[in-house]
DNA sequence: CTTTGGATCGTCT
DNA sequence: GACGATCCAAAGG
């Protein structure tokens, strides 16, 4: 599914960005998964039913989101890596703090919920609903692309040679050159 | 351009 | 008590 996001809208308010880089979490298969220890309250949301955005907090100051993938129980996740700003971009800048090259509004799982205001009051939003406030996913048309780029993932320390990660290749936006 | 260190705290051991 | 699905500014080449 992961490769299945890029291109897709996330929303929230007047701020709409296109999902340009994801990673894949395989809950209890995979090490490097939050999920790989068993259900706790910190994630619980990934063990819920799809469609949902699990959010956590890390390194005592960022904030990071995921589209809940697996069936219930499953405890699967795909991991929001970057966006390209589309719309509210005012908005994100402030958000962001007065940063002003575009390019560095969205990229990155921490830019993109700092850009966007998501944190723990949104763990748990349905990502399949128009909400007024809260986050979720829209389909404007735009497919997923026919040959996504494809690399390990960022930042692990466990199962690190697993090519989870996918991307639009050569998009500005990404959280590493691809 | 790349490398390095600091910030900062919830979560699980 | 250790560390993390990170980011940024500063320093070095």
């Amino acid at each position: 599914m992961a490769p299945d996001l890029l291109n897709k809208l996330l929303v929230r308010g007047s701020r709409r960005g296109r999902i340009v880089e994801v990673e894949a979490y395989l809950g209890p298969h995979d090490p490097a998964s939050h999920a790989y220890r068993g259900p706790t309250v910190r994630n619980a949301t990934m063990f819920g039913p799809p469609g949902h955005l699990y959010v956590y907090f890390t390194y005592g100051m960022h904030w990071c989101a995921n589209a809940v993938c697996g069936e219930e129980g499953d405890g699967t996740a795909v991991l929001l890596r970057a966006l390209a700003p589309v719309a509210g971009i005012a908005a994100m800048r402030t958000a962001r703090g007065g940063i002003t090259r575009e390019a560095a509004l969205c990229s990155g799982p921490a830019k993109l919920c700092q850009a966007f205001g998501i944190d723990r009051r949104y763990d748990g939003a349905d990502l399949t609903l128009a909400a007024k406030t809260a986050p979720w996913l829209a389909d404007d048309g735009t497919p997923p692309p026919a040959t996504p780029g494809n690399s390990k993932r960022i930042g692990i320390s466990v199962a690190v040679d697993h090519p989870w990660r996918w991307y639009v290749s050569g998009d500005p936006n990404l959280s590493r050159r691809g």
